[in-house]
DNA sequence: TCGCTCAATGTTAGCGCTAACATGGAGCAG
DNA sequence: CTGCTCCATGTTAGCGCTAACATTGAGCGA
């Protein structure tokens, strides 16, 4: 089939073909090899198909490092989130992922670890890749992390909270309004004595302050708070530490559904109804576990992957809303 | 602090500034900007102390992009996942990424969503971003896209499996073996009806292969196999349509738990040790939940963070072993 | 003092591509 | 046949940086 194997399947010698050696073999100007890849349309059939087999035949990959150089587009947006395993993160960074692909943009994805140095210095790696946009969980910990994000002068998207002064865009719901829920809803319920689990993050301190005012507010006393480690398992012995309590509020469903493995061991856990239960749990995330397991776990849903899309089209277009709220719901089953 | 408010507190006014406007301002030539950057040892520290001054003011940020091209170093690793969302796989990203991040490596991530055309195309999206290796997880699904990391003479990385052919690097572990272990440990407990619950991908296919091989080696039946869904969601309902059986190997800890949802709904959930369950049920992957919930999955455990990790170092280092078997652990609890 | 080394800095050229602006015809109205 | 438009293609310059090779002068042994 191809006219010259040295240069196809036995694969090329040293370095990459370059666009110039298509052109020349093709007998065309680099320029019209460059529209060839970019806007075929400009170009006549019978010389795009010329060059079309040439790139076939060197087996030329574009060099998109050269072309956003010159062009001055990367067509890539940086993603900036604390963690990517064991998380409801993962979700929005396929949502915009899956948006962003299609549209020939790629991911750089980097992890803040929860770590204020950590994010700064991975921020002024993403901005040193000049991407088209950065889309991030939370907002820059840091004063410095938030000026490097305003100097770059591109779409910044803040996501998974409502933050009052945002950098740009804002993707998110309120975390505040999920504690206060999920608080109204366990005391109407008629528990008294309110627990909050989670880690001491901005959105999960959000949460429990929405809880613990909404507490406050209906005659409680004030909740207790127990800040864990990352580790879910920690929360496994959560219940230990919080003996007296019938109803908590965990910062995520990984926490939520670690404490009720504590409360079972202390036969504290009903296959019956939220009505039944010792001590109500009610997670957020809405992690598809929570309906396998029994009880089945109350929660508040957050549609991460709608934040990940939502993030995508906030980069894409500048103009329109800037301020988009996702909202939860409360998804009540049978813990509580 | 800064002698000069307009380029600094202000920001820019236009276009970033650039390694030649830095040493314009520094009195000295691009190459010193260049070295404060990039070897600061090699620079007179009160040259430097003037260069960093003047990135300072001016707000610098290198720009990789140009570095990249001209020094032909993108410091980058492409990632290929089938998807990162709900899934071990964000264990090895995690992992991969801890590693590399430090040494200034950035991750570019794609997602192939299981199919064999989109693969291909982030694939060739990835290459012309030319990082400095790809790691993915499992083979390409395709000849070309085999060819077209053949040809790109980087490392590659393959995980999560053991490929008999391996284009460069591997690091994962046997899919086939787990799968023995598996309907090893079923017929040593005295199961005789077994089946298999996952979807058909490479890995799930060859764990399959492992279980049957091994389920009629020992004299059983051919065990079920059920091919399911991505959606963990349709685990639930496989209990229906898998009545006469006693043990199940799910391909993943996710349908493991969704079957267990569905044995719970027909009364076959013991929360006793595995002897008791009247149908077993192990999965894979070693999910942090299967421990938290009731009865405890036993499962086949993998690293998923040690694969990422391992994968990472075989991208750095071109010598030494190129094939790692990381290995698998039957982790017995009480779900069989 | 010469001639050497070495530390600190500079000069030059070019990475592979694209934006912006030519150029050369073909087609066609008047 | 002029002069215009428009399509297809080419020329030129340069994106922001770094590799490779100077250059300069200080320090120093013989």
């Amino acid at each position: 089939m191809s006219s010259d194997l040295t240069e196809s399947g036995t694969g090329p010698t040293g370095a990459a073909p370059t666009l110039s050696e298509v052109a020349k073999r093709a007998g065309v100007s680099s320029i019209t090899v460059s529209r060839v890849v970019r806007m075929p349309d400009l170009v006549a059939p019978e010389t795009r198909a010329r060059v079309e087999r040439a790139m076939r035949d060197l087996g030329y990959v574009p060099n998109l490092v050269a072309g956003a150089l010159a062009s001055a587009r990367t067509n890539s947006v940086g993603v900036l989130v604390p963690t990517i395993a064991n998380s409801i993160f993962a979700d929005t960074v396929q949502g915009l992922s899956d948006k962003l692909e299609p549209l020939g943009f790629s991911v750089i994805l980097a992890q803040s670890r929860y770590d204020a140095v950590r994010e700064d210095r991975v921020l002024a790696a993403l901005l040193s890749r000049r991407p088209e946009a950065i889309i991030m969980v939370g907002s820059p910990a840091t004063e410095e992390g938030s000026r490097l994000l305003r100097n770059a002068r591109i779409p910044i998207v803040e996501t998974w909270d409502l933050p009052a002064n945002p950098i740009d865009a804002v993707a998110g719901f309120d975390n505040y309004k999920a504690g206060v829920a999920v608080a109204k809803h366990l005391v109407a319920q008629g528990r008294r004595q309110l627990a909050f689990i989670g880690g001491d993050d901005p959105r999960g301190t959000r949460r429990w302050f929405g809880f613990r005012d909404e507490a406050l507010a209906s005659g409680l006393s004030e909740p207790r708070r127990l800040i864990l480690d990352r580790k879910d398992s920690g929360s496994v012995a959560a219940h230990a530490r919080l003996q007296d309590v019938d109803a908590v509020f965990a910062a995520n469903d990984a926490h939520a559904i670690g404490f009720m493995s504590g409360l079972r061991k202390a036969g504290l856990l009903r296959d019956g109804p939220a009505s039944a239960q010792p001590v109500a749990v009610i997670g957020l995330g809405d992690l598809e576990m929570g309906q396998l397991i029994s009880p089945t776990l109350s929660t508040i849903s957050v549609h991460g992957d709608a934040i990940g899309r939502t993030a995508a089209t906030l980069t894409l277009e500048r103009g329109g809303e800037r301020r988009i709220d996702l909202g939860f719901e409360l998804v009540l089953r049978n813990s509580g």
